[in-house]
DNA sequence: TCAACCAGTCAACGGCGTTGACCGTTACGC
DNA sequence: GCGTAACGGTCAACGCCGTTGACTGGTTGA
C-alpha cells in the first residue's frame, strides 16, 4: 500500500502565520536580498541565516529552498518603464544610455545576480516573463510591420550580449570605449530593428 | 625565521613525466572532455575521476584545481574562421546562420560550458581573447570608418545576445521563430555595426 | 485542560573541491 | 649493485554547501 504522506512538514502557506514567524520571515528575506545582492547566488543559506541570527534550516523551513528565496528576492521591476513608455523612434539610444549609466550600480548587480543564476529553471522562466511582459507589451504595439513580437525578441537580445560583455565579461574594448558613442553605434543597432527605415 | 617553501608537492610542469603519468593525465583530460561537455561546469571532479578510474585527489594533482581543468578542455576553435574570413557585406547573416545551424549542436554544449563557468576569471579572460583573436582580428582590418574595434566588439555582443536568448534563456519567441526570418533581421542589425550603410 | 500546531534549534546526511600523509615503483648517481 | 630521490597513486580527512528529520517549547483554540 502506497504511503500516505508521512507526516512531512506540509507548505509554509503564507498566510495564516503568527507575528513572529513573520517578523523572522521578513527578517531572512532582508538579509537574503543584501547578500543576494552583494555576492549574487553564491551567498549561502548559511550566511543568510546567520546574518539574519537564525539557523540556516530554518531558511529553508520558510522559503523551501534557495532557489526560491533567491526569486522571491530578485526584482526586475526598475525604470525601465518609463524608457520604454518614451518615444518609438529614440527608444534604441535610451536602452543603452540607460543600462550604461553609472549612477545605476544596481542594475549592474541585479544583472550579475540572475546571469550567474540562468541554470535554474525558475530563474529562466522570469527572465522570459521579463522579456514578454515588460519589453514586448510595452513595444510590440506601438511598432509597424510585421514580425513585431520576434523584432522586439531580437532587441531584447541585443540588450542582453551588451550587459553580458560589459557587466560580466567586462570586454576591454567597451569598457575602454566612449560612451556617447556607444550609445549611438549601439542604439541605432537596436533602432534598426524596432523601427526599420523601410517601415 | 620564514619557513623555506615547506616539501609541498612542486608544480606537476607537464614536461618530464613518465609514460604512467601521460597515460593517466590523458585519460582524465578525455574524461574532463566529454563530461564538461555533457554537464558543463557542473560536472564534478569526482565524477571525472571515476570515469577516468582514478581517485579525485589524482585530477587535482595532475591539473591543479577543476578551474584549470576545465580552461584545458574547453577550445573556442570552430569553424568560425571560414565564416569570418568570406566576404564582409554579408558576414552578419552568414555569423547568425552558423550559430543557428541544427547540425552544429556542439556549439550549443560550448557556449552553454563557458557561459555556465563565466563567473571564473580564466572563463572571461579566454573569452575576451577569443573576441580579440578571432573576431576583432578576421574583420576589423577589412572595414572601413571610425572606431572599427568598437564596432567588432558590439557585433561580439549581438551574437553572444543571441546565444544567451536561444540556447540558455531558450526564449519562447526566438525558438518559435523561423529561422530564414530571424536570420535576416539579426544579420542585418549586425551588418549595420560591420559596414554601415554610409560607410 | 489538553490536543494541535507554530517557531525554532540541533545534528546529521550526502555531495562538493581540495589537501596532507602515506605507500609502491621507477629512475638515477655513486 | 645499491641507496636515494622523485614519480604515480591512494586514502582519509577538512571545511564548505543545501537540505532533512527528529526534537523542544510556546501559542492557540476547542
Amino acid at each position: 500500500m502506497t504511503k500516505t504522506s508521512p507526516p512531512a512538514r506540509p507548505a509554509p502557506d503564507e498566510r495564516h502565520l503568527r507575528p513572529a514567524g513573520r517578523a523572522t520571515r521578513a527578517a531572512i528575506e532582508e538579509a537574503a536580498r543584501r547578500l543576494f545582492a552583494e555576492r549574487g547566488f553564491d551567498a549561502s543559506v548559511r550566511a543568510i541565516a546567520g546574518e539574519a541570527g537564525v539557523d540556516p534550516a530554518l531558511v529553508i523551513r520558510h522559503f523551501g529552498s534557495k532557489e526560491a528565496l533567491f526569486l522571491r528576492c530578485v526584482d526586475t521591476s526598475s525604470g525601465l518603464g518609463a524608457v520604454l513608455d518614451g518615444p518609438l523612434e529614440t527608444v534604441g539610444r535610451r536602452l543603452v544610455a540607460y543600462f550604461l549609466d553609472p549612477d545605476r550600480p544596481l542594475l549592474r548587480q541585479r544583472y550579475l545576480a540572475l546571469a550567474q543564476a540562468a541554470h535554474l529553471d525558475g530563474v529562466r522562466e522570469e527572465m522570459n516573463r521579463h522579456t514578454a511582459e515588460t519589453y514586448v507589451a510595452a513595444l510590440a504595439p506601438r511598432m509597424t510591420g510585421p514580425d513585431r513580437e520576434l523584432r522586439v525578441a531580437l532587441a531584447v537580445a541585443q540588450v542582453s550580449g551588451l550587459l553580458s560583455l560589459v557587466y560580466r565579461q567586462e570586454d576591454p574594448v567597451l569598457t575602454a570605449a566612449d560612451t556617447t558613442r556607444l550609445v549611438e553605434l549601439y542604439g541605432d543597432a537596436i533602432q534598426q530593428l524596432l523601427t526599420p527605415a523601410g517601415l
